[in-house]
DNA sequence: AATTATTTTGAACGCTGTTCATAATTATGG
DNA sequence: CCATAATTATGAACAGCGTTCAAAATAATT
């Protein structure tokens, strides 16, 4: 596909305005089904049905049930960067140094923990689905992901102004990662499942202890 | 299946061992294919070919394929188990106190990220294997994942001897997480896979500033 | 209005895990 | 040791999945 269909001129045509709203309809479809039923409920056929279209017709503007997953991800992803931005803004006449970074960590780690707490299904959506063997992940989705890393970098920057970038961006990757952990096997009813305030208790208490440990390690 | 067999007395069947073996068979076979292909990998037909019985057969020995893999992710714990122990006991006539407890928990964490760097399909088979909707997990299944938290309860008295044991379990239940999310994201080929230097250093800054900041704050 | 291009359709395909009537095998009783 | 009963192995058949594709319906063009 990599020409444009010769009918389609600068403005819509009828049939590529259905097939836009159709896909919008799909991807929503999609969307609600994860978060109700998990990525396993999400099914063709039960799709074309809420959607009112045939299973054929999915095809047709979609390569892949991948295809819409990785849209849903993004979606997932886009609404998580925001909440963070939002986590990230909420500081601004805090104390500054060592106390404000570490403030502001805990603060990021939390709005992770909220979001993945809050939309449980679709946020592991994004890292329970894995490509179908041979085929690879989008350009985009890696660093949709690894730009989220991004957002620790700063803070780390006030906690050890030493590192050089390449340093800082591994500590950073670390700790995003160490709360990543925290709250996926807080979050696994197979393992126990963990009440919310229990869950930021602990994410609050690795972050700050984890904090705490690397400007010590800085100073000496 | 309450009752055994009538005819299965105190020495084995004829058919009784038969069946043990298969069963055997069946796991091994199991084991390999998901080592090698991951989870996905695992097909009935295909598993019946390799241990040359008919796909029925399968359902002579296994409730399900499920029922194989929870059996093939036991062997696996107990295999991680055996491999943390001996992390745990290389370390006997070290320097006591924080600094002997800092380093038994970077050993840990280090056993655990060496062995799912080496296994990491079978480690990976242990989380990403969620039952089908409406079963749930065995019960020891829990029970075992639980277990390993209880290995870093021990250096974790050393480091904050004052605290209560819920307290530390919470803690080290944290700090195992941590390691892991670590270790999960770092094997992520969809991420980007670290080398397992690189994992490991992660791992290492990760627990002994977290070990650090945790002592500290005890202190205080 | 007639013709051509495009899109929609759902039966059909190939692949899953699982079942079940039937065949083969094993255990039992005379 | 064979005849009968109980058990086990078999693989075709079933239900459900994602995906395809010839044919029908619709839209665009002349």
């Amino acid at each position: 596909m990599v020409s444009r269909p010769k009918t389609a001129g600068i403005s819509e045509t009828k049939a590529g305005s259905r097939r836009r709203k159709l896909r919008d309809a799909l991807v929503d479809a999609a969307e609600r089904t994860i978060e109700a039923e998990g990525l396993r409920g999400l099914k063709a056929r039960e799709l074309a049905y809420k959607v009112g279209c045939a299973v054929g017709a999915i095809y047709n503007v979609v390569t892949d049930l991948d295809d819409l997953i990785y849209t849903v991800n993004a979606r997932t992803l886009a609404q998580l960067e925001a909440q963070l931005t939002e986590a990230g803004a909420t500081v601004r006449l805090e104390t500054e140094g060592i106390d404000g970074a570490l403030d502001r960590l805990v603060r990021l780690a939390l709005a992770y923990t909220d979001f993945a707490a809050a939309r449980t299904q679709r946020w592991r959506a994004v890292f329970d689905h894995q490509p179908q063997p041979g085929r690879s992940s989008p350009e985009w989705y890696m660093a949709d992901q690894l730009r989220l890393f991004g957002y620790v970098e700063e803070p780390l920057k006030a906690l050890r102004p030493q590192d050089a970038p390449q340093r800082r961006a591994l500590i950073a990757r670390s700790l995003v990662s160490a709360v990543h952990g925290i709250v996926v096997l807080g979050l696994e009813e197979k393992l126990q499942l963990l009440p919310r305030p229990v869950l930021r208790e602990q994410v609050t208490l690795l972050v700050a202890a984890t904090g705490r440990g690397l400007a010590a390690q800085a100073a000496k």
